[in-house]
DNA sequence: ACCCTCACCTGCACGC
DNA sequence: TGCGTGCAGGTGAGGG
């Protein structure tokens, strides 16, 4: 369910929550979670390694770790005593774990008086006796590990389009992308590979905000319908990141959270059918379309 | 190369 | 109360 504003704020959240620990012990209650590693490898590389960083990519979140092997902490001690060369000193392993959300993908973390909760699939045992758990109903979202440097290689990240507030994400960019594809705008807003970062809710969100219709084809868009929209994915983006309500994302609050709640937001159509449209009071509409709900006004958004 | 459909899961709201 | 149906904010495999 997280677009890329929610993943950004788990993101955010886990910094203040777990950056600098160290793993001490993980349990995998869920194979197929980390596969295609098994439970019993992904555990024993994350074993003693320290959180580094803590970043995303598009809606995947990068927990960089910094792990001292044997020879690395021996040569480090000699060292100290004078009595190895800063040549000879093997450097830490640094991956990276990365993990999508998908649908129901959370974190929490567990103070040692909590009670596990349901869904919690992987448990991160850390070094200051509370645990990193991460839950997921319905059981979509995947964890692997990666060398640091092979992170950009990885199926799945490799193919992302440009981050949406980057500088490479620009009219120019959309223009070009929107050309190549007769798909319909809708469908193509949620293709991570073209445009980055949007979801059923903000796709449907950036369009109203844009005034274009979501059953349009992207190559037959204007210029200057074009421009609207690349404007309107980054505002319906950055506003949903600085969102006050969304700010403070509590990793330990027992209660847990939805998305739904920790965002609350009022869409201007997402999950609006037959209520009025706030800029001019025709109902809004829903239909299915590639197999995601969309909504829009069809005064505010004609064809 | 592109694009569509379906599959992956659990849980919830709804109508009968 | 129970049961069937449809739906849920994401992706990727497989096939046309």
């Amino acid at each position: 369910m997280p677009e890329l504003p929610e993943v950004e704020h788990v993101v955010r959240a886990l910094r203040r929550g777990v950056l600098g620990r160290q793993i001490v012990a993980t349990e995998i209650h869920l194979p197929k979670l980390v596969s295609p590693s098994s439970a019993s490898t992904f555990s024993r590389k994350l074993k003693g390694s320290r959180i580094i960083a803590i970043n995303r990519r598009g809606k995947y979140i990068l927990i960089e770790l910094e792990k001292l092997n044997a020879r690395g902490r021996a040569l480090t001690n000699a060292l100290t005593n004078e009595g190895a060369t800063a040549s000879s000193l093997k450097p830490a392993t640094e991956q990276v774990l990365i993990v999508h959300l998908r649908m129901t993908g959370k974190f929490m973390v567990l103070t040692p008086d909590d009670e596990l909760p349901r869904h919690a699939h992987a448990v991160f045992y850390l070094d200051d006796e509370r645990r990193l758990v991460f839950r997921d109903q319905r059981q979509f979202g995947i964890m692997r590990l990666a060398a640091k440097s092979r992170v950009g290689e990885t199926k799945g990240i490799s193919e992302l389009a440009p981050e949406p507030f980057g500088s490479d994400f620009n009219v120019g960019y959309l223009k070009e992308t929107l050309s190549r594809s007769r798909r319909t705008l809708k469908t193509l807003l949620l293709d991570q590979t073209r445009v980055l970062g949007l979801g059923n809710i903000y796709a449907s969100e950036a369009l109203f905000r844009a005034q274009i219709n979501p059953f349009r084809i992207a190559s037959a868009l204007s210029s200057k319908r074009t421009e609207r929209l690349h404007q309107s994915i980054r505002d319906v983006l950055r506003a949903a990141v600085s969102s006050n309500s969304s700010r403070r994302l509590n990793l330990e609050d027992p209660k847990g959270f939805s998305y739904g709640e920790a965002f609350g937001k009022v869409w201007q159509v997402y999950d609006r059918e037959g209520k009025p449209c706030f800029k001019c009071g025709t109902r809004i509409k829903r239909i299915t379309h590639g197999g995601r709900s969309t909504y829009w006004c069809p005064k505010c958004q004609r064809r």
